[in-house]
RNA sequence: GCGAGAGUGGCGGAAUUGGCAGACGCGCUGGACUUAGGAUCCAGUGCCGCAAGGCGUAAGGGUUCAAGUCCCUUCUCUCGCACCA
C-alpha cells in the first residue's frame, strides 16, 4: 500500500476538491485577479486526444501558482458543442443531436475531472444550452442594431443613422432598406456549394475539385440568401490594436497577413457612357469628362462612364499597356464589343463553372479574352485595351485592374501569354541583377526604382511618385487614395439544424409571401429555442432544413402581422466568439453579464490554446467584442491580453524504410513521392512499400540513418500527426489507467517547450513516473505496512549546502513557471530530487518545499505528501515558498581558465575574488602555468565569477 | 512564390547580457541486490583516439580575447497564406 499508486490518490483528492469546492471563485475578484482561459473543447465522439491536456496542463499550473502567490483566479471550462459531427450522427442515427453531445460532454467532462484540473465547475457552460444561446442572439440583435460610423470610427445604434433626403423622400420602406444595407448583419445572395447528390449544403473543405468528399457527387454554386457580418468594417481596428497585445509575432503576423491591409490609390479610367463605334473612348467626350471631374472631384460611386481600378503602385500608371476585368465584373457586357460577344461569353461560362480552388491551382498558365474595347489612361490619356481574365478576382479591390506588365509579375506572364506591349516605367537602378532585360521589357522588376518613360515625373524615386502622382489625379478628379484589404465579410449563416437560430422574422404579404421586410425578436423575447424535430435527414433542397420545422414554430403572428422565422442557423464560431464573457456571469438571466463583474475581471489575463485558431476564431471573437465594446457591453477593446499557442503532440516517432514488390531494399535517397503521397523509385517510377522498421535494426551512419544489415540502405526518421488510419493515437485514459494523472501532466510539460509540435514517447512518460515514484520513495516508507514518513525525513535544520539547493531550486522552478517554461521546472526539481534521494537524513522543510513547488504541476501526489508531512488541509493556498539570495551564494567558486579561449585549468577562488586574485590563482595552476611557460601575455580577460582567458603569442 | 518558426548526442531537449556546449529525462553499456526482473540502487555514456590530444551546435564565410548565441551567403524541414493588383 505505502507504495505510489496514483489510482488510489488521484480519485481521493479529486474527490476533496469536488465536495470542498477548493477551487470556486469569488463572483468579484478579492485582491489582484487573474483570468487564465482554455480554448473550450468542441466535445466530439472521440473522447479527450493528448493534445488537450496539453494547454489545459499548462494553464492549470499557472493558476495553482498564482493562487498559492495570493492572485483572485478564475479558471473555468465549457463546451464548444454545436458542430457537424453531432449533426451527421443524427442524419445517420435518428438520435436527436443535443443527445448526442449531452452524451459526449459527460465523457470529456469525465476525462478533464481525471487529470485533475483546477476549474470552478460551477462555472460551466455550454455553446448548446438554451440559457446560453439565448445571449448568443441577443448579441446578434446588438450586430443587427449596429451600423459603422467610419468617421467616428465605431459602431453606432441603426437608430442614429443619418438618412439621405433623397432616400427620406421615396417612403418608409425605402428607409428601411437603407438601414438593412449599413447594419452589421446584413442579407446577401451568395453562392453556396450545393451537393444535389446528397441533398445538402456543402463548406468549402468538403468540396474537391468539384466534387463532393463524401461520395464524390456533382457540386454545383448556386446564390442562397444569406447571412453576413461586416467585419470589414473594422479591419483598420483589428489590424492596429493588435500591436498592444501579448502575442507572439507569428500570430500577430498571421492576424496582419489575414487582414491583408495594403494602400494605394484608385483611379478612374475613362471609357464613354455608351459604346463607341471603334470601341475606343470618344476623344470629345473624353476631354468633357476630363473637365467635368476637375471640377465635380472623384466620386463616391463610379458611374456608368469609367473603369475603377484599385492599385498599390500608382507610380506605375504610365507604364499600364492594358487593363483586365474579373468575368464578374459588372461592365463584362457594355465593354464587350459586338464581334467578340461569343468568345466573352463563353469565356466568362466557363469561369463561373470553375470553384475559386480551381481557378488558383491550375492557373499556371493565364487564360483570357479580348472584350474589343478600350480605356483612357488617366495619366498620358492614351487608350489602352481591356481584357477579361480571372486571374482578377471580382471580390478584390474593384474586380478590374490596370496592368504593368514590366512591373508585375502575374501581368508579365499575361502580357506574355497574349503578345501585349510592356514597357518599363521603374529603373531598378545602376547594379540591380537584370536591369537590361527590365529596360528591354524582357524581365520583370516588381520593386522600387525610379521612374523612367513617364514624361515629367521621370527620375522620381518610387515612393515619391506615388504619392505626387496621387494627389495630382486627385486635384482633377481621376483617382483618390484608397486601403484595400484581403478580408472579406463574414459569411454567418448555416443551412444546419444543429446551430443557434436567428433571432430574425420575415414579414408577409397576405398571400404569405416575404416582403423584405425583416423584424428583430424583442431582447426580452428570447431566447428563440430549436423547434422539436421528429425525423433527421436532408429535405433535398438547398434551402435550411429548419423549412421543414413545423407550422407552430415557423409562423409568427405578431401586431396584426404574419411573420416566418429565419430558418438558417448560426456557424459554430458564434458560441466561441464571447463564451469567456459568460464564464464570468453564467446563470444571470437579466443580462449576459454584470457590468461590475466585466469590469472587475475582464480581460482574459492569459488564453492557450491550439494554433489552428489562430487566425478565424481569435479574430471573430475579437471582432464581436470591439463591437460589444462600441455599444457598451464591454469595457475593455481586446479580448485576451497575453495568448500562448501550445504546439502539436506527434505520434511516436518512426522509423520507415522502402521496399520493392519483391521484399528488396531500396535507399531513402532513391525514393520519390509520388501522387497521394505514395513512394516511388526515382530511377524507375516503380511504385514502392513503406515498411516500418524496428529501433534495433537501424543505426546512424554519419548524417543519415541506415539499416544495420546492409548501410547501403537508408532510412527516414520522422513522427508523423496523430490519426486512425495511422494507428497511432495516443489515449489519456489508458496513459492515465497505466502511469496516472500527475504523470501524464508532469510529462506532457517535460516533453519540450510548450510552443512547440513534439512526439510522444511513451518510454518518456515512464521516465516521469520514475520520478513520481523517487519523490515517493524520498519522503515516504515504502516498506511499512502503512502510509508513514520515511525515517529520514526529520526535523532538523538545512544545512548549508541543502540550503542552498533548496533555495537555487525555489528560484529557478518560480521564474521558470512565470516564464510558462515547465520542462526546464521539472528539470530542477528532478535535480533536487536527485540530491535529497542521496541524504541520510533529508529535513523537513526540503520536502515541504519540494511539494509545494511540485504542486501546480503534479497536485494530487502533492497533496497526499503535504497530508502525510502533518498538514490538514489542502496545499492550494498555501503561500509559495520564497527564497532567500544569499542561502545561494557559495563562498568559493570554481572557475575555467582559458588559453586562447580553449578551457586548460580550473581554478577555485572565493566568490568575491577581485581581478588581481583571480589572474594571480589562473596563472598558479600548474596546468595554466606550463602552458604560459615561454609564451607572451597579450591581455588577459577576466570575466568576474565566470572565467580567465589568457591571449598570448 | 510570400509570411512565420525551426535545424544542437542514438532520441526528447538544456544553455541570463556573447563567457565551461550537451542540464534534465529516455535509450544504451557495465556493476550491485536478486530464484527472477519491464523493480530498485551505483557507475559510465557527443564523436575520433590506447593515450596525450583533436574535432564538434545544418553548410560555408565574417566580427570578437571568446560565437549554439551577433552579421552575411546557402541548404533542409514544419506551419500558414497562396494570382489580393
Amino acid at each position: 500500500m505505502p507504495r505510489y499508486n496514483p489510482a488510489v490518490v488521484e480519485p481521493k483528492w479529486q474527490q476533496f476538491w469536488e465536495r470542498n469546492k477548493t477551487f470556486a471563485a469569488p463572483r468579484l475578484p478579492a485582491g489582484e485577479k487573474l483570468y487564465v482561459l482554455d480554448m473550450f473543447p468542441y466535445p466530439s465522439g472521440n473522447g479527450l486526444h493528448v493534445g488537450h491536456p496539453e494547454g489545459y496542463t499548462a494553464t492549470d499550473i499557472v493558476c495553482r501558482f498564482e493562487r498559492m502567490n495570493g492572485k483572485s483566479v478564475v479558471h473555468p471550462m465549457g463546451w464548444d458543442a454545436f458542430g457537424l459531427p453531432a449533426e451527421q450522427h443524427a442524419i445517420k442515427t435518428q438520435q436527436p443531436p443535443r443527445v448526442t453531445t449531452e452524451k459526449n460532454i459527460a465523457t470529456f467532462r469525465r476525462q478533464l475531472k481525471m487529470l485533475g484540473f483546477s476549474y470552478d465547475w460551477d462555472r460551466e457552460v455550454s455553446t448548446t444550452d438554451v440559457d446560453y444561446f439565448r445571449w448568443t442572439q441577443w448579441i446578434f440583435l446588438q450586430l443587427f442594431d449596429t451600423w459603422y460610423d467610419s468617421a467616428a470610427k465605431r459602431g453606432r445604434p441603426i437608430a442614429e443613422l443619418p438618412i439621405p433626403d433623397d432616400v427620406q423622400a421615396q417612403g418608409d420602406l425605402a428607409v428601411d432598406k437603407y438601414r438593412d444595407e449599413h447594419r452589421l448583419a446584413y442579407q446577401l445572395e451568395a453562392p453556396v456549394n450545393w451537393c444535389p447528390a446528397l441533398g445538402t449544403v456543402l463548406a468549402n473543405e468538403e468540396v474537391i475539385g468539384g466534387l463532393s468528399e463524401r461520395g464524390q457527387h456533382p457540386v454545383v454554386r448556386i446564390p442562397l440568401r444569406q447571412w453576413m457580418l461586416r467585419i470589414t468594417a473594422y479591419a483598420d481596428r483589428l489590424e492596429s490594436d493588435l500591436e498592444g497585445l501579448d502575442w507572439s509575432e507569428g500570430i500577430k503576423a498571421l492576424q496582419r497577413n489575414w487582414i491583408g491591409r495594403s494602400t494605394g490609390a484608385e483611379v478612374d479610367f475613362f471609357i464613354g457612357k455608351e459604346p463607341s463605334k471603334n470601341g475606343k473612348p470618344v476623344p470629345a467626350e473624353f476631354k468633357q469628362w476630363r473637365e467635368t471631374r476637375g471640377s465635380s472631384g472623384f466620386p463616391r460611386t463610379p458611374g456608368p462612364e469609367v473603369l475603377r481600378v484599385f492599385t498599390t503602385r500608382p507610380d506605375t500608371l504610365y507604364g499600364a499597356t492594358y487593363m483586365v476585368i474579373a468575368p464578374e465584373h459588372p461592365l463584362v457586357a457594355r465593354l464587350t464589343t459586338a464581334d467578340r460577344q461569343a468568345e466573352v461569353q463563353a469565356y466568362c461560362e466557363q469561369a463561373a463553372r470553375k470553384s475559386d480552388l480551381d481557378r488558383t491551382d491550375l492557373a499556371k498558365h493565364k487564360t483570357g479574352v479580348f472584350t474589343g474595347s478600350f480605356a483612357a489612361n488617366p495619366a498620358n490619356n492614351r487608350p489602352v485595351p481591356i481584357w477579361i481574365a480571372d486571374y482578377v478576382l471580382a471580390g478584390y479591390g474593384t474586380g478590374a485592374i490596370m496592368a504593368v506588365p514590366a512591373h508585375d509579375e502575374r501581368d508579365y506572364e499575361f502580357a506574355k501569354q497574349f503578345d501585349l506591349p510592356i514597357v518599363a516605367v521603374v529603373d531598378p537602378g545602376e547594379g540591380a541583377k537584370n536591369r537590361d532585360d527590365v529596360l528591354a521589357g524582357k524581365a520583370c522588376f516588381g520593386e522600387h526604382g525610379t521612374a523612367i518613360n513617364s514624361s515629367e515625373y521621370d527620375g522620381t524615386p518610387t515612393a515619391e511618385f506615388k504619392a505626387k502622382i496621387t494627389a495630382e489625379l486627385a486635384k482633377r478628379g481621376a483617382a483618390r487614395e484608397a486601403v484595400n484589404y484581403k478580408l472579406r465579410d463574414w459569411l454567418f449563416s448555416r443551412q444546419h439544424f444543429w446551430g443557434e437560430p436567428f433571432p430574425i422574422l420575415h414579414e408577409l404579404d397576405a398571400a404569405g409571401n416575404p416582403t423584405g421586410r425583416l423584424r428583430a425578436i424583442a431582447a426580452e423575447d428570447l431566447p428563440v429555442n430549436l423547434p422539436p424535430m421528429t425525423e433527421f435527414k436532408p429535405h433535398g433542397r438547398p434551402e435550411p432544413p429548419l423549412e421543414e420545422a413545423s407550422h407552430d414554430w415557423l409562423y409568427v403572428t405578431l401586431d396584426g402581422k404574419r411573420y416566418k422565422r429565419e430558418t438558417n442557423t448560426m456557424p459554430q464560431w458564434a458560441g466561441s466568439c464571447w463564451y469567456f464573457l459568460r464564464f464570468l456571469d453564467p446563470k444571470n438571466n437579466q443580462a449576459l453579464i454584470d457590468p461590475a463583474i466585466e469590469k472587475a475581471w475582464m480581460p482574459v489575463d492569459l488564453y492557450i490554446g491550439g494554433a489552428e485558431h489562430a487566425v478565424l476564431h481569435l479574430l471573430y471573437a475579437r471582432f464581436w467584442h470591439k463591437v460589444l465594446y462600441d455599444r457598451g457591453v464591454v469595457t475593455t477593446k481586446e479580448p485576451f491580453q497575453k495568448l500562448v499557442n501550445q504546439g502539436m503532440i506527434l505520434g511516436e516517432l518512426e522509423i520507415t524504410g522502402y521496399q520493392k514488390a519483391d521484399g528488396s531494399w531500396v535507399s531513402a535517397k532513391d525514393v520519390k513521392e509520388g501522387d497521394d503521397e505514395k513512394p516511388l523509385d526515382r530511377r524507375t517510377g516503380e511504385e514502392l512499400k513503406a515498411v516500418r522498421v524496428a529501433t534495433s535494426d537501424a543505426k546512424k551512419e554519419g548524417d543519415s540513418l541506415v539499416l544495420v544489415a546492409d548501410s547501403s540502405i537508408r532510412l527516414d526518421s520522422r513522427a508523423f500527426k496523430m490519426s486512425k488510419s495511422r494507428g497511432n493515437v495516443i489515449n489519456p485514459d489508458d496513459v492515465v489507467k497505466e502511469y496516472g494523472a500527475d504523470s501524464l501532466r508532469l510529462y506532457e510539460m517535460f516533453m519540450g517547450p510548450l510552443e512547440a509540435t513534439k512526439p510522444w514517447s511513451t518510454t518518456g512518460v515512464n521516465g516521469v513516473r520514475g520520478f513520481l515514484d523517487r519523490v515517493w520513495r524520498m519522503i515516504v516508507n515504502d516498506r511499512a505496512e502503512h502510509l508513514e514518513l520515511s525515517a529520514a525525513v526529520q526535523d532538523v535544520p538545512l544545512n548549508e549546502e541543502q540550503a542552498r539547493v533548496v533555495h537555487r531550486t525555489i528560484r529557478d522552478v518560480t521564474q521558470d513557471i512565470r516564464r510558462l517554461s515547465f520542462n526546464t521546472a521539472i528539470a530542477k526539481m528532478m535535480e533536487f530530487t536527485n540530491f535529497f534521494t542521496g541524504v541520510e537524513v533529508r529535513p523537513r522543510e526540503a520536502m515541504e518545499t519540494i511539494v509545494l513547488l511540485l504542486s501546480p504541476l503534479a497536485p494530487h501526489i502533492a497533496e497526499e505528501l503535504w497530508g502525510l508531512l502533518g498538514h490538514k488541509t489542502t496545499l492550494a493556498y498555501e503561500p509559495w515558498p520564497k527564497f532567500d539570495e544569499a542561502k545561494i551564494k557559495e563562498s568559493s567558486i570554481e572557475i575555467p581558465v582559458q588559453i586562447l579561449g580553449k578551457v586548460r585549468g580550473r581554478v577555485v577562488v572565493p566568490a568575491d575574488a577581485d581581478e588581481k586574485a583571480i589572474e594571480a590563482a589562473a596563472r598558479a595552476d600548474e596546468k595554466v602555468a606550463a602552458l604560459l611557460e615561454g609564451k607572451t601575455i597579450v591581455k588577459t580577460i577576466i570575466a568576474k565569477g565566470r572565467l580567465v582567458n589568457f591571449v598570448v603569442k
